[in-house]
DNA sequence: TTTGTTTTTCGATATTTTCCGATATATACT
DNA sequence: AGTATATATCGGAAAATATCGAAAAACAAA
């Protein structure tokens, strides 16, 4: 097997997979921190930054480092593969990430220091949201 | 997590291994039975069965049946959706995947009885080709 | 029904992936 | 320097997936 054919099933691997592809389809509607993400997804600030590697090793995510925080987003529209666009066409359809994307928009109506503080401290699963 | 996003991961998880892949983007070039594929990719015949299971599962490809052989094929493109356009031009531009295009054309030309019942016997991994 | 041929399923093992708490690293502020 | 905060990495057990020979099933022809 050659290089080109492993680094496409590689990128196909990167979203086959709950948590990674709701992260990137959640990028497309703008940029979020770390935190942000783990927030909005209700997940550990550990999964969303292991989920985020896999995504920038892929070439899906590219990063913004703003003081302790990174922000993330999807790789440029110029820059986006055949494969990319129609992933994001047919995710965007999705109830799942639409609803995701509601939440964002809250989420980033919150100040991002409470969201971060309180994400880090959440003991993970069934953990109560920001705004509760 | 609700069925639409589980089924598109489902989805992409059966194009995420190499085998699954070349079987795919091998199909676009026209349809092929079972045993030509095995022929074609070398690989053994009971592997290329459960690589079109999963593949059907996704919708991604159809059979046909003729006599004792099954023949499959990419799903017409009317139903094709965003991402198995931008998946199988992706694919189409890999060498791997253009090799095997050439491989199927050469084990077209020949009878199918001959390559069914050569991959039948044939004993899996580095084995001789039928031409050969 | 018996035989031959193609495809699917099974069995068993090996490998990979997932998951998340704990810990480490990096950066900012005093 | 020390403290606080955000993110990354580690550990390692559980779950999922891959692999392919062998056996079974589906089907045609005799």
């Amino acid at each position: 097997m050659t290089d080109d054919l492993r680094v496409l099933v590689e990128r196909l691997k990167a979203v086959s997979h709950p948590l990674r592809l709701r992260v990137l389809a959640l990028l497309e509607a703008g940029e979020l921190c770390v935190c942000q993400i783990a927030e909005t997804l209700e997940v550990p600030q550990s999964s969303v930054s292991e989920a985020l590697k896999e995504l920038r090793r892929a070439g899906f995510v590219v990063e913004r480092k703003e003081g302790r925080w990174v922000f993330v987003s999807v790789v440029p529209k110029k820059q986006a593969t055949p494969l990319l666009k129609g992933l994001l066409a047919e995710a965007g359809t999705l109830l799942d990430i639409q609803q995701d994307r509601v939440r964002a928009r809250e989420v980033k109506d919150l100040a991002i220091q409470v969201v971060c503080s309180k994400v880090q401290k959440a003991p993970s699963a069934n953990r109560e949201a920001v705004r509760a």
